[in-house]
DNA sequence: CCATAGTAAAAAATCGATTTTTCATATCAT
DNA sequence: ATGATATGAAAAATCGATTTTTTACTATGG
């Protein structure tokens, strides 16, 4: 596992932080029971803070609070990859939609900043975490002014489940380039207002990532190693 | 507040469906700072599963975390209940489409049952909390095949900060009769997989639900004050 | 008189130790 | 030999005490 033991003290916020992150890069094995006593040593902090952190990553969906068993990192399972990708379709347009009659100057000038940072940061190697930061602030900033704060976070929670999956998943170079040329043909389309052909590219987006997070499952990989 | 000091010890999960229930149910004030302390003597508990308890409902929306300044029960916001309504209408009617298509003969008997437990308790003075039970399985059950554990769960989410509004908002028994026949009328609907009809109606259950809800906002029992 | 810094009280967060529960191994009876 | 039960080790959960942070109050200077 990870050689990172932080001697430095961390706050609570900042330790539930280092923990989600962790949990979403994959950094723990799927299925895995987490030692506590382990963890405690890995981020430099006490057993209180650990828990109350563990508990609230629990309530989110990243962990499992078993009775009196502690906590386990989820399965990655191909059935709820496909019930978290096609729900993320349906809220995404949803809230693209409402966002793209809601969105002011302010946005527009915000969204081609962030399409801009997101460019810069593809293709550079080793800044792979950096370039995660972007994508989900590029996403996030598309459907932000849509008015709804609960859908928001729905949103942002299948989104952080999907990276949990995606980010498992073994690269495919054709796929990634055809979703960053739709990065930018988002933008275009949101700033023109197009609400149709804006939400059925965003569904699209959504579907070909879809098809780059499945081979995270156990079952894929089998099914494809089989093939080989 | 509350004379219940419980004695006898409370496993972690108990601790939490408490706290749950009562925050539903409007115990503590609307925007009040919890004292830890006296929740420790309320509740019969220790700090630790205290803390994890108030973390995880603190995740999933029941309460607000400040930085380093305990927890605080969240404001009632009429535009937040508009919200909260407006995506449950959405969510709910994405859910029955599905469960109508989905649904076997298992479910439908089920279906009967629940309504059934419903009709029962209602009108039953002293038995609100029951009723309260019924209603919200019913609901539930009505959803459940739907096929996508994410989206009831958003909805489940939902369900309980709508309650938290509606249990507060004054009785409105013309309203509340309606809303009765209709649980009746979703039954035949949805039995005769009507969906354009079971969809629209379930819509309107709950723009109905929230138009007693709103009663529970500060600005709207002003306007009422002022008008009587 | 108002603003600001200092101080004491209160509350929250954290820690280390203790208790309880679970898990794995070995023993015994059938 | 197999299954049930007991026992010890390990892990999780809980507790009480300590430390840190916030808040309310007071005194002091402008």
């Amino acid at each position: 596992m990870g050689a990172e033991v932080a001697t430095a003290n961390m706050t609570a916020s900042q330790l539930y932080a280092a923990l989600k992150r962790d949990l979403i890069d994959g950094r723990f094995a799927a299925g895995q029971k987490l030692a506590i006593t382990a963890l405690r040593q890995r981020y430099g902090v006490g057993l209180s803070p650990l828990r109350e952190a563990l508990n609230r990553l629990a309530a989110y969906g990243l962990l499992e609070q078993e009775n009196q068993r502690g906590f386990r990192v989820p399965a990655l399972k191909r059935a709820e990859l496909d019930d978290i990708a096609d729900l993320r379709r349906r809220l995404e347009g949803l809230a693209l939609t409402q966002a793209l009659q809601a969105g002011g100057d302010e946005w527009e000038a915000g969204l081609l900043a962030a399409f801009h940072r997101l460019k810069r940061a593809d293709g550079t190697p080793g800044q792979l975490e950096h370039w995660e930061q972007m994508h989900l602030q590029f996403h996030r900033h598309l459907l932000e002014p849509c008015g709804s704060a609960w859908l928001l976070r729905f949103i942002e929670q299948l989104h952080d489940q999907f990276d949990r999956y995606r980010r498992m998943a073994p690269a495919n170079d054709t796929i990634r380039e055809r979703l960053n040329v739709q990065h930018g043909q988002l933008v275009e389309l949101a700033m023109a207002r197009d609400v149709p052909a804006a939400r059925a590219l965003l569904e699209e987006h959504i579907r070909l990532s879809h098809e780059v997070a499945r081979g995270a499952c156990q079952e894929d990989r089998t099914r494809v190693e089989e093939r080989g």
